[in-house]
DNA sequence: CTAGGGTTAG
């Protein structure tokens, strides 16, 4: 350990201040010391007097070294801690508690167990701090180890600490044990169960937090949602494409006065962009009084996910007209605008600027962005580069987004050394190597493809199940390839086979080159026909009133085939058709999509 | 004798 910092001055006046008084004066100059120097000389007072003896001038000089730990630093703070001779509990909770919100929150486990060994009494406090310290370095066996002392220490009704534990459970990814604890809880409050939400949202329960809503103010539960409640909800319609239920969710922040707060506003007008609704998210964002750089980058998001690039750039300029100055994510939408509309040049300048004007160094979302937009321009070289080029390690889906490119212009070669990379990561998806089939197969590489697809069936790689979903009345329906589990399918096939003789009358072909999804299937003519998307679509079709969007949420790609389905569909029927697929926004309307082909 | 806990926007 380092020595401590001391006072360099030998005799200042703060000093003699601090001879002079008394141990009343002195604790009213401790709890009133901001500034690092006046903390190390009052340090030096209290080791050259024994004042670290006193219990109470020691914690109250802890708890204004833990205070001022910006100025010095946690390990200063320890090191006090360690020159008090007896600390009690008091002074233990003080400094675990430091730990857990201070860059080792490690050290605050470690110190609860020493707590422990010198039997001095843990109590709930000291817990809860311990448990964020598990979750910041996602310590579960730590956490457990805590859970059983909470259970023999009788803390097991105190709410606040068990909502505590069950983020920790949560943040792990222990969704079941997260639910245990608070099932076992004998009081649940709002914040239990945002706790709750926040839990499924994040272990890939979404459709889950939504039932949660409703289900904690029904009447054996009678909790209020509020605010927090909302922006996780929020979160939950914009990932399932429930825009009902958002617009529920809206009602209920109107209704229960929520609607001046500008975090839910700012989550309204991503979930109505992330459901395709462009214009409920505007009619919010312009409501707005207070437009922030969140605000205004999830406008410019929303426009550019939706296919409007250059209404996006539009806003871009706008906000900084209104003196908001952009940061990463505000970029990461500008330079999705650029990417999804094709607008090359735009886009590689404005990734200049952000580091140049605006001190934005850029991530991986950048990267990624620009790796799409150049990809998808055909510039397949310069992109591959680009990643070798980064100064961060790329990710999968970077590299994902480099094989979707080499799909598109077909590039096989470029698509073999992409997946090499992929591989090289242990993060190659049946995705992937689906992706890397599309590229043979519309080459007519049949050997090659054949190559894959029995090295798929060797390693057993299994693919994930196309599945599309569409929200009628609140409730979401879903589908999947050949689907036939769902209560009105024979009306749906029959509305199935109508379109697709209406659309063939209006000149639409079946694609059945460039896609293979079944790979099981031999005809692969049938198992396209029945793709999800064309079954949601179908339905849609069939139980909405003339006239009314169809709003379609696709888990995977959509295929070329689906893609010109549905665009031919919002022609013949009169239909907006908007699909978000795993990667954009397809809005389809009088026979044109807005990606304009630049897909 | 002293202080102190949970969820949370793009």
């Amino acid at each position: 350990m380092t020595a401590l910092p001391v006072a360099t001055k030998a005799q200042t006046s703060y000093q003699k201040l601090l001879q002079t008084s008394s141990s009343t004066g002195l604790l009213s100059l401790i709890k009133s010391c901001t500034t690092k120097s006046h903390l190390l000389q009052i340090h030096a007072h209290t080791l050259r007097t024994s004042l670290v003896l006193d219990p109470t001038i020691s914690f109250q000089f802890l708890s204004v070294v833990v205070a001022l730990s910006p100025l010095t630093s946690i390990t200063y703070s320890r090191q006090f801690f360690d020159q008090i001779e007896k600390p009690t509990a008091f002074h233990y909770n003080k400094m675990i508690r430091a730990y857990s919100k201070s860059d080792s929150p490690a050290e605050g486990f470690y110190l609860y167990r020493d707590l422990r060994r010198r039997g001095l009494c843990a109590d709930a406090m000291a817990s809860s701090f311990v448990i964020k310290s598990c979750i910041r370095v996602s310590s579960l066996v730590g956490g457990i180890q805590v859970h059983a002392r909470i259970l023999r220490d009788g803390h097991r009704s105190d709410s606040l600490l068990l909502t505590t534990l069950m983020d920790l459970y949560s943040n792990c990814r222990k969704y079941d044990e997260a639910c245990q604890v608070f099932d076992e809880m004998p009081k649940r409050d709002t914040v239990a169960w945002n706790v709750l939400i926040s839990c499924c949202l994040h272990n890939n329960r979404t459709r889950d937090a939504l039932g949660l809503f409703d289900i904690m103010q029904s009447e054996i539960h009678r909790c209020e949602p509020d605010d927090v409640t909302c922006l996780l909800v929020l979160q939950a319609c914009a990932s399932l494409n429930a825009l009902e239920f958002g617009e529920r969710v809206h009602k209920y922040i109107e209704d229960h006065g929520y609607g001046g707060a500008s975090n839910l506003c700012n989550s309204l007008v991503s979930m109505y962009s992330r459901c395709g609704s462009l214009d409920k998210a505007y009619g919010v964002f312009k409501g707005m009084r207070d437009k922030n750089v969140v605000s205004w980058s999830a406008m410019i998001s929303g426009l550019a996910v939706n296919g409007y690039g250059r209404e996006a750039i539009e806003a871009f300029e706008e906000m900084q007209k209104m003196g908001v100055l952009p940061d990463d994510q505000t970029f990461t939408g500008v330079l999705c605008a650029c990417s999804h509309c094709g607008l090359v040049d735009e886009g590689m300048m404005f990734f200049d600027l952000m580091s140049k004007e605006f001190g934005v160094v850029p991530n991986v979302h950048h990267y990624g962005c620009m790796v799409d937009l150049l990809g998808r321009a055909g510039q397949l070289d310069p992109a591959y580069q680009l990643i070798t080029s980064m100064d961060i390690k790329p990710d999968p889906t970077i590299w994902r987004t480099l094989l979707g490119a080499c799909r598109i212009h077909g590039n096989d070669s470029l698509a073999e050394r992409v997946v090499g990379h992929l591989i090289e990561l242990k993060a190659q998806e049946a995705g992937d190597y689906v992706l890397l089939m599309n590229i043979y197969s519309s080459a007519g590489n049949w050997e090659k493809l054949t190559e894959v697809r029995k090295f798929m069936k060797e390693k057993a790689i299994q693919t994930t199940p196309g599945c599309s979903t569409i929200e009628l009345k609140g409730v979401a329906h879903e589908f999947v390839v050949d689907d036939v589990s769902h209560l009105r399918k024979d009306e749906i096939y029959k509305m199935l086979d109508e379109i697709n003789s209406q659309l063939k009358i209006a000149g639409y072909v079946a694609d059945v080159t460039s896609e293979l999804h079944n790979l099981g299937a031999e005809d692969k003519g049938h198992a396209l026909s029945h793709h999800s998307e064309k079954l949601a679509i179908a339905f849609g079709v069939l139980s909405t009133p003339p006239g009314t969007p169809i709003r379609v949420a696709k888990n995977l790609r959509i295929c070329v085939d689906c893609h010109n389905f549905a665009m031919a569909l919002s022609g013949v029927y009169n239909r907006e058709v908007i699909i978000r697929d795993r990667t954009r926004f397809h809005h389809f309307r009088e026979g044109h999509c807005s990606c304009n082909g630049y897909w």
